[in-house]
Order: C-alpha cells, then structure tokens, then sequence
DNA sequence: ATATAACAGTTGTTTTTGTAACTAACAACA
DNA sequence: TGTTGTTAGTTACAAAAACAACTGTTATAT
C-alpha cells in the first residue's frame, strides 16, 4: 500500500536534512570563522567547555560525536589561541582536563549572543511549537542510530 | 519576555541539525561508499541524472547547492567508471549534456531501492504527518536563505 | 611482579575539499 | 571586426578531514 511510486530526490530525508544542515551551516559559520578564524570544530570543542564548564578531549568527542583526531587537533589550536588551558589529571596522567581562559570565555559570550541571534533570525517564520517539534524530530531521528 | 535565559547547546537548532544531518549521512554513506566507492557528490550527480534525466554540471551544481569544481570531480569519477557520458552541446559548445549509461542506470535503480528502505526504517518511529511537517520544516528552514 | 590489553591523546600520511586562477567559448557593444 | 565582459568547465595549490599507526599511561590477570 505506497502511496508514492516514484523517487523524488528533493523529498528525500536524508538529503533535504543535509542540504538544510550545509545551508544553515555555511550562514552560520561567518560568525566565528569570520570574527575569530576558528572552523567548526573549535567552535564545537569551545561552546562545550563554555556550556559544561571543565571537560576532557575525550567527553567532548563522545559528546559532539566526533573524531578524537579532530577534538585534538581543535583544543591544539584554541590552545595556541590562548582560548583554553590544559590541566593534566593527577590520577591518571592520560587524561587532560580542558578549560576556558578569560580569552576564551570573552569570545564563547560573544559567539554566544550570536548563536543566540541567529537561531532567532531563521526561525523567524516559524511557530514556536513548530521548532520544538523540529527540535524533537531530529532529536529523534539521530537517536534511531544509537 | 524571554523564556530560556540559558544557553545549551544540544538546543541550538544550527547544532542538533548539522549533528543529525551528520549521522544520518554518514550511517546512509555505507551504501554507495561500500557498494560502487562514490562519495557524496557523486551520489548527487548520479541520482539527479537518475532524477531528472540529462542535465548539464551547471544546473546540477545550482539545484543541489554544490560548487562547480566539486561537481566537475565528480562528473570526472563517474565518467572514469562508466556510470555517466558526455555530449557537448552543438548550440554552445562550452556546454555538455550529461547522461547516465546503462551501468549508471543500473547503479542508480540499486542505489535508489536502498535510499527507499533506508528512509523508511529510519522514520519507522515517525507518524506519517511527523515526516510531513519534518520535511516542510526543513525545506522552509533552507528557503530563509534563498 | 610482569606480561597483556585497554585507554587518552598525538602524529604522519592519504584523501577530499576550498579557493583562485585558468582555458575555451560565446555575447554585447562600440 | 575587435575589444571587453561573461559563462561553463578544468586545473593547481593550499587547507582540512579521514584513517592508521604511534606514544605514554593505567587496568587486568596470571
């Protein structure tokens, strides 16, 4: 009993969830490549120590779901950027905790307002039960693979 | 009159959708990754000539969003493996006229049966009217770009 | 204890992307 | 014509991502 016979690849979920996600995505990343030079994953690795406060490279990567080469190579430069400070464990020497300078907490507020801003900016035509239930489909849908 | 004074991040609209976006593209990638080793842009470029029939690059690159030299890589791959052809235009010969081949047709009637069930079993917990409204969210989401 | 496995994080190499500069063809207009 | 601008598509080089192999440390188990 299907209704639609043929494939239209327009309403494909996968690709129109992916367009979306490159479209808001490429808007929204002139904020901090273009005020700070930071790419996506250093703004990921700094809102997660802005948002949770203390955290290791480790937390972050299972958190945001990303590589720990990537995680790594992120905290390096924030480092470098004088964003972060690392703080080695004194129980078990592998683990790094990660944290915030004054630096980086100025610029994880600000980016912060912006996120803010911008999420307002393209919701604007929306209806605030419509972005929570956009909120919850995709909350969903990533959790069918877990 | 704000209700949320807080910010987190697993709430903000740009993340949770680059995120879902991300999981779901890479967990639909084993299929034309694994099965014929193409990358995302190729799958694009194979399923808009499966889609819509011949089509230059140029209006590839503008319905799916992609940048010239990312689709011209890719017409490249598909063409050294035999899944599209090449005509240039008699009119403008700056233009070509792309078209799958029958082992390009083959490749996409395959590809196109496994998109269908991977959309399905990953909206399994969906009601219909959900995938509707998730589907129109998106779409509208990206149209504040336009 | 000590060998082995597991873990946190880094480094090296390859693949893919982003950006700019390019070629070849057409268009417009003096 | 011929000069200038625009367009379709490619190529070259630099930046970033993916993947595997690595270092140093802790946990496990004989």
């Amino acid at each position: 009993m299907q209704k639609n016979k043929f494939f239209f690849i327009e309403d494909f979920l996968p690709y129109i969830l992916t367009q979306a996600a490159e479209t808001v995505s490429a808007n929204f990343q002139v904020f901090y490549k273009g005020k700070y030079g930071i790419l996506r994953t250093e703004w990921r690795v700094l809102f997660h120590l802005g948002n949770f406060g203390q955290m290791t490279a480790r937390d972050i990567g299972i958190n945001a779901k990303t590589h720990k080469t990537k995680i790594s190579r992120a905290v390096f430069r924030l480092e470098k950027k004088k964003y972060l400070k690392r703080t080695t464990s004194e129980e078990d020497r592998r683990i790094e905790f990660l944290s915030l300078t004054e630096k980086g907490v100025g610029v994880y507020n600000d980016l912060k307002k912006e996120a803010e801003g911008f999420e307002k900016r393209i919701t604007k035509n929306f209806t605030e039960s419509e972005v929570l239930a956009l909120r919850k489909c995709l909350k969903k849908l990533e959790a069918n693979f877990d």
